[in-house]
RNA sequence: GGAUCGGUAGUUCAGUUGGUUAGAAUGCCGCCCUGUCACGGCGGAGGUCGCGGGUUCGAGUCCCGUCCGGUCCGCCA
């Protein structure tokens, strides 16, 4: 063995112990006779102290930052200590050492607050991972990982692994492919999720099965999103809606405690899809908060269920709101002594790009009970006073309007509302709040194609109230601008998505498992009998064969990790992440391959 | 596919209206220092201002193109 002991366990305890310790070199620090040297390893750091007799040594071999060194000598309390780190009381006083490996100097420092950028740290990702903060993460990982799957074999749940190498459905998502060298001309694909197999597993009676697999998506990247990906997927027979609730709120509450010891106690919140959009305008609701929305007119499309609250604004000859397709209102609490530049400053905000409104409307509804707004000249005291009431305004908060197309209103003012609720810190860090949303719409109107598409996936059912609707009704859209009134755009998904703290961090569904109405649902997608065929023959076949009922959900992992890691980012929670264009600039992928390679392929290239 | 911001020393950044030899901090190297832990002091080295073209007496600075990176929209069943 290299080493006794690691650089984070000795204590005052252990003074006088010989120890040998083995590890990197984070900073030499010599005052003429002596040298102090803090050795590093995954475990913590310990100060050595290289006397004079070792000078000569020192000169002979000299330290740098991150050689790697090995070090013996005897334990000893210091004289003064560093309360800063758990080994500060004590240091090794050196007897021997030797340099197990010289090292180039780092183009950035492996310290907590590190001065290298994104990008070089990712090119050097091994010397990024030897930092304390990326490590604590990657601890944090595993320790969710652990978490789940301690839940999940308590519950019975068996881990199958599934294959990477599979067949490409051009729905949903672009597939990555692979060559096959021995079917030349043919491709694999890899998985965008393992769903279809899970649900063969579901008819092989493996009735509880999950896997924490990577996923695969040749989509276009942002922040939060890497081409590969990691997800908690999980299936089980015979169950239904409310089982699966029940089982995954479980598994998220038995991560809370065992990663974060936060006992989650309360009931998760549920709310219907059509509740989130109306309240907040946004399908995975951050309800740390409050600060819902008022519709000021009716909107005109999909809440169906929906009647208008107050058609407060109408008939003022204000252009602005008469005109809009919709008017959306939230009352930010405690900000009615906002000033022209605070309000200039919003209405900047909500005009950037990406949010893309033209102005923004306000009403103050002042402490002293008075109302002030920017729109005085058209409406009077009383009308104010009526619309921010309505937007459950108190005295001292201020109503924030905006108007317009009906789709972007909406997400401007979800929006708005989040950066309100971060303003005025609403969303702590250190509070977690759950959320199943339910009843999501089956389809979704693609306006390119006339056609219906799968919101969650083909594989969804509907609820069981809607399926006479679904299979006695033609799918065809006759009246494109009419595609409302078509029975389809009202049958709801047995779906679910589970959100935390104004993320989705998992979603599911209760899925077909006859044939009959699988291939219903794939007709209402646009694909004829011989596609269905084709494309999904294996699955159809598998129906006929005694599937049982079943569901399941799918959580994304590194998303978890994440937030319970309190960081926007999932890239600080994989040990080697892409970059935006899905570009490992590490090792350089992806990259050319070799004129052989594509012989025995048999492919040749026809760049653009 | 689109929008937008950025690219200057090893690193993080500053660089005014286009004007002398492009700066700071940190890191690195050398010397000094027996209690530091962001050690300190003195000295030193280090630059194709992403790349190509243009405007100009003169370009890090202005214009065009291009490459790379960040963020966002589309996209992500």
């Amino acid at each position: 063995m290299y080493r006794s002991n690691t650089c984070g366990e000795l204590r005052l305890s252990d003074a006088s112990k010989q120890v040998t310790l083995a590890g990197w070199v984070q900073t030499v620090r010599k005052f003429g006779a002596i040298t102090f040297v803090d050795l590093r390893d995954r475990y913590g750091i310990t100060q050595l102290l290289f006397g004079e007799d070792l000078n000569k040594q020192l000169e002979e071999n000299p330290l740098g930052r991150e050689f790697v060194l090995q070090a013996t000598g005897t334990v000893q309390e210091r004289t003064n200590k560093n309360p800063q780190i758990p080994t500060g009381d004590i240091e090794i006083i050196i007897t021997s050492f030797k340099v197990l490996n010289k090292s180039a100097v780092p183009p950035f420092t492996i310290q907590d607050e590190t001065d290298g950028g994104d990008d070089l740290r990712m090119k050097y990702r091994f010397l990024d991972l030897r930092r304390n903060a990326v490590k604590k993460n990657l601890e944090l990982r595993y320790s969710v990982n652990r978490a789940a799957r301690n839940y999940l074999h308590s519950n019975g749940f068996i881990d199958i692994e599934t294959p990477f190498l599979i067949k490409s459905t051009p729905e949903g998502a672009r597939d990555f492919v692979v060559p096959s060298r021995m079917n030349p001309g043919q491709f694999y694909a890899l998985p965008q999720s393992p769903q279809t197999f899970k649900q063969l597993l579901m008819v092989s009676g493996y009735d509880r099965y999950y896997q924490i697999v990577k996923c695969f998506r040749d989509e276009d990247l942002r922040a939060d999103r890497q081409p590969e990906f990691t997800q908690i997927d999980c299936e089980m027979c015979f169950v239904e809606q409310e089982d699966i609730l029940s089982m995954f709120e479980g598994m998220v509450k038995s991560i809370f405690k065992e990663v974060k010891n936060i006992d989650y106690t309360e009931t998760v919140q549920r709310m219907t899809w059509e509740d989130a959009m109306w309240q907040y305008g946004n399908d995975k609701p951050d309800i740390r908060f409050g600060m819902s929305l008022l519709n000021l007119k009716k909107p005109s499309s999909v809440y169906v269920n929906k009647e208008d609250q107050a058609a407060l604004v109408n008939g003022a000859d204000f252009k602005v709101f008469d005109e809009a397709e919709t008017v959306l209102a939230i009352a930010v609490p405690g900000c009615s002594e906002y000033s022209r530049k605070q309000t200039d400053e919003l209405t900047e905000w909500v005009k950037r790009p990406q949010i893309g409104m033209k102005g923004l409307v306000f009403i103050k509804a002042n402490t002293d009970g008075t109302y002030k707004s920017s729109v005085d000249k058209f409406y009077s005291e009383e009308k104010l006073k009526a619309i921010a009431d309505a937007a459950g305004a108190q005295k001292g908060d201020l109503v924030l309007i905006l108007a317009g197309n009906e789709e972007r209103t909406r997400k401007a003012i979800s929006e708005l509302r989040l950066e309100m609720g971060k303003r005025l810190g609403l969303r702590k860090d250190n509070e977690y709040k759950l959320l199943w949303v339910l009843d999501f719409p089956l389809f979704e109107y693609d306006e390119e194609g006339n056609r219906w598409v799968a919101r969650h996936h083909p594989f969804t059912s509907p609820k069981p109230s809607d399926i006479d609707t679904m299979i006695s009704n033609n799918p065809a859209i006759s009246n494109a601008a009419e595609y409302l009134k078509h029975p389809y755009a009202n049958i709801k998904a047995n779906a679910y998505d589970m959100v935390l703290n104004g993320n989705e961090i998992g979603g599911g569904s209760i899925r077909i498992y006859q044939r009959e109405l699988q291939e219903k649902m794939f007709e209402a997608l646009g694909m004829d009998k011989e596609e269905q065929q084709h494309k999904f023959g294996f699955l159809l076949g598998a129906f006929e064969y005694g599937a049982p009922p079943h569901g399941g959900i799918a959580f994304g992992f590194d998303r978890l990790c994440s937030i319970l890691g309190g960081s926007e980012s999932i890239r600080d929670f994989i040990a080697f992440p892409k970059n935006n264009s899905g570009r490992d600039v590490m090792i350089d992928a992806p990259a050319t391959i070799d004129q052989k390679q594509f012989d025995e392929l048999q492919i040749k290239l026809d760049l653009k």
